[in-house]
DNA sequence: TGGGGCCTCAAACGCTAGTTTAAAACGTCT
DNA sequence: AGACGTTTTAAACTAGCGTTTGAGGCCCCA
């Protein structure tokens, strides 16, 4: 095993068992177990089960956020008739980069949107004023950009509308377990993460123009 | 204290202590000890901690789904000129219900709605199960009635958007409490569940529509 | 070869959780 | 008043948690 291997098994263990029991669920004890690693594992490498959260969160966004960071800049900086990028555009760059910028399938994407679900459901604000406070940069750098494009919907109503749009993927993305089953119950079809955003698209673009 | 008077203080603390903290965070010590009971009072009158979960949820939406029952029937009876019952009413009904059917103030919609992203949220789904076996006619009979409003969105996509706005709705006012502090900040403007609404309910019917 | 950092390991620690127990208190009947 | 079913009580129990410990293994460099 070389050296700290451990490390990303034990990360990639508690990915999965968080976004499949949650956090409080998941015991230390079943991560190290998952992963092959002796469970002082843990707190040696990470100091505690809240920081190996964290971490978790990190591994992940902190890719995700440079290359939204550099995607938006690069749009800024085209010089683009008919002013501003338009609100479709911002979207699906967004969520293209949500999906696939992890090279392996979306699975990893879908797993993380649970996770993010259940970040925000988490009463605690310990985690979301650890992402507000890291990533928060990328996203007011989103909104205003957002803003520019729909100039005419008050700031005050494109905040809340941003919010439900933010609730309608993550909720949605975080429950996609269930809802495939009752989608293929209803209508014989299975879903996948890139068929929702499909879906999702227009709803989130309708929705936050009015 | 006259018989099972118990109950209801159980009940009453558990409420607001699963709606701050959550399911797994909240100690049936802390229950008890808000309620002013005796901790194995708990386990006498409803059997284990999962089952008076289970009665928090009944207690709250047992009155709601017959009101919202009532009512539908009451608007499916009533002759109407233009064919449906229109998309905005359906929505307006619903959340005038959520809001106050309880007579007390709307502080317990919110506190239910807390609730309800947390039972959504939860990953292991007895809760959910035992949600749609329970309130799943009300749902669908909802769902029917909407199906008729919009009849030119096909059912798979009305489907999803359905989704979409449950969880834009629960998500949001899941997170009432944070969004509050932003949005103070921001536009030095406090905010109601009433306020909420009011923004959520074209951007719904706007959603649905598409 | 032997010492020193980095890492792993089994075991234990302290604590809190949900649940159970058995005795005591209560209220309601005959 | 006394007996009986119901409810409350304090205390204990079992189980699992996150974390800590100290001994041991590993590898690289002197």
């Amino acid at each position: 095993m070389s050296q700290s291997d451990t490390v990303q098994r034990i990360l990639d263990a508690a990915e999965v068992l968080f976004a499949q029991k949650g956090f409080a669920e998941t015991s230390l004890r079943a991560i190290t177990s998952r992963a092959g690693v002796n469970l002082a594992a843990v707190n040696y490498h990470f100091g505690s089960k809240e920081a190996l959260i964290q971490a978790v969160f990190e591994r992940y966004l902190t890719p995700f956020c440079q290359a939204l960071d550099a995607k938006l800049e690069e749009l800024e900086g085209e010089p683009r008739s008919g002013g501003e990028v338009p609100l479709e555009k911002l979207f699906t760059v967004a969520s293209r980069l949500a999906l696939g910028s992890h090279g392996d399938e979306p699975r990893r994407a879908m797993i993380f949107f649970r996770l993010s679900g259940q970040a925000y459901s988490q009463p605690q604000d310990h985690l979301r004023a650890w992402l507000r406070e890291h990533y928060g940069p990328v996203f007011r750098r989103f909104l205003a950009l957002l803003r520019r494009a729909v100039p005419d919907v008050p700031p005050m109503e494109l905040f809340w509308r941003v919010h439900f749009s933010l609730g309608a993927v993550i909720f949605t993305l975080s429950g996609m377990e269930s809802l495939q089953a009752i989608s293929k119950k209803d209508f014989n079809q299975s879903v996948t993460a890139a068929h929702i955003t499909q879906q999702l698209l227009p709803f989130v673009v309708g929705g936050i123009q009015g």
